[in-house]
DNA sequence: CATGAATGAGAGTTCATTCAT
DNA sequence: GATGAATGAACTCTCATTCAT
């Protein structure tokens, strides 16, 4: 009887925690940490503004939980997808749309992300990397194999890398600075295409540049 | 006399003013607009609080005054580029570089164009674009001129712009994040070499992605 | 059995209510009825905060028992302290001591009155002194019996009594503000000697200062 | 004009700044610290609650001025008194007058002093003791001087002292908590009088408490 | 013109009290 | 009866903005 009880209050407790984190997420990612404001917070998660400070310690916490629960999320969504092919290309053509369909889904994040680099950078940039590099592992060992096996050009792996990130980041960036109005998902064909074959059709000009340091 | 007085004068309001908006530019950047405070800008800009109400409106308009500021500085920047050759492909790169480095020395820019992208969004994002597109006009004739000489693979125009842009700006937004401790304009060969040739060695390989729609 | 079982359920909460109050007396006297708060008293006192509510009505209500049980104990104390002796100087200094003594042992009692004059001044000066005078009246009967025997010299009853109450109860307050770091009953015996014969030793100046009125 | 103009300046702030401490010494000392609220602080003092917050970083920062003005003005008071005559008793009872007449003058610091025993104990009871016992130590040379000229009896100085402190601190708090009906000032001759020369009538009885240990 | 003292709306946070379980 | 999650009034403190000097 007393661990039914207990379990059931814990879900409900459990439940009540996401419903003010969903809300906060919400409106963090709208107004950004400063300006959101928790009576605001209380109020859209239809709870007394005690019941926030009773979750949470306070403003900075309840934020902070809102990107940790988001991080852990991103991390769960790339660990998920898996080893589906042995194909390096198409690993990374996959990762890519794993990543991408991952924010399109969870659109309040990167407002959150993109708000937050300056008061919370070291916090939020550290979890970040230890959640997003440990995939960027195997995305390392994805272009690695990719190269022994002479299906991608010899490169520094990192700067690679630096240039993959960025060029996903960017397209999110985008995608929300222009208010989102188009299909997050629907980038993937060109900028794989783009990023494994370029632009350049004229073969001496390809050489050319492929040459250059 | 009074001529030559009220020149004095002006330019003596103008370097006030200029002196105001650096100081708030660069506390804007670090804080974003809330946490950003009118007090602590008066004092750098060693000035009273009064003055700085004086020249504008409110935080707001002096917000939006920095922010017009730098983007009327990065229309004037990517105009002085100009066209040093008629190389489609050179022009491409050339924007590249302007446009990071333009970044590179307005470092307060980012934080600022980054931050407030929600409180502000339409404003900025409107005035951004029309700064911008007013080059990417120029940039738009240039990929056409690409592939007009069969340069550059026939693609949609705007989708490989998206890519370009969303590459530029994810390494900017990269950078900021990552805590500026590298030079961005360094990044420029690798990026170009992507970009325009693709990661792909393989020949067979890069044909198969070529031709996928 | 109905019997057994509805004393032993009133023992229960008896004790339950002097936990409470325990608690409550030494967060009282350490915090002032102000700052003490709630949730700190349950869970110190091993109880629910809604246990606490329980017992007392309401915080006021359970300082005010805490004040009562309080100041009943004092009353209990210089009771049974009784007529030990007929000497009405022996009775003066037992009555000092047992005073004295008193607080040394209800430390917390000190802080809560000292703390409270003002919020609850009427009700606790009113109890103080109800419970207080009663014994007062007894101070008065062996100050008048030592008057009435020569041992005391003649002055004005109540203003002497003044002077003795003043006297232990700054002896009080100093010891709790210095920190209670010496016995407090150590200090009996000069002052009995100081309040019986005065710090005089010479004969012409002590006559003079006792006849002046 | 400008040295004026900026002594006008200091002198208003300066007004400002008592004019607040006044308000703030009445309500502190009236309802305690915790009680004490900046608002009802504020518009009793006919002021904006952004202005106290101007001239004091917080409520306890405004707590700890009114605590330090009163002490020192207690210091003030007991210098001024001075050497007004050469004779030990004289001067122990003009120490007496002073003190007592300076509270009687200054009720609002007894409250403030009485309430925040726990709170600011250490902070105050510094203050208070470095300011009051550098008055001690005068007091001290006084019954020092009294025991060499064979007026006042051998006895541990510091106890003496002791007692006639707790002896007139607890004045002052019967006084307070009593509801101050009467002149504390009327109270000196019948203290002085059973502090110099004792209640006992008898001899033989005062020789034996006089030797008494 | 330039200043910064003054202001009060509004923000974060606490906590006595209630009440469903 | 016992509990502690839930609540919102009330409190401290901040800060954009105004205005007398």
């Amino acid at each position: 009887m007393r661990t039914k009880d207990t379990k059931k209050k814990k879900a409900l407790i459990d439940r009540r925690k996401t419903q003010i984190l969903d809300v906060a997420s919400l409106i963090f990612s709208k107004e950004g940490f400063a300006k959101a404001n928790t009576d605001e917070i209380a109020k859209a998660a239809n709870v007394g503004k005690g019941t926030v400070y009773h979750y949470f310690k306070n403003k900075r916490a309840l934020f902070l939980a809102v990107v940790d629960r988001g991080l852990e999320q991103l991390k769960g969504a790339i660990l998920i997808e898996a080893e589906k092919t042995d194909d390096p290309l198409e690993k990374i053509e996959n990762a890519m749309k794993t990543y991408l369909s991952f924010f399109e889904k969870n659109k309040n994040l990167i407002g959150i992300l993109i708000h937050e680099q300056s008061s919370f950078q070291k916090r939020i940039a550290k979890h970040y990397f230890e959640h997003y590099y440990g995939n960027v592992d195997k995305i390392k060992q994805t272009f690695r194999a990719g190269m022994d096996q002479d299906l991608i050009k010899g490169m520094d792996i990192d700067s690679v890398i630096s240039v993959y990130t960025s060029m996903l980041n960017g397209l999110i960036f985008m995608w929300q600075i222009e208010g989102r109005k188009y299909r997050l998902i629907d980038k993937v064909s060109i900028v794989t295409k783009i990023f494994l074959t370029g632009i350049i059709k004229d073969k001496k000009r390809r050489k050319e540049y492929e040459k250059e340091k």
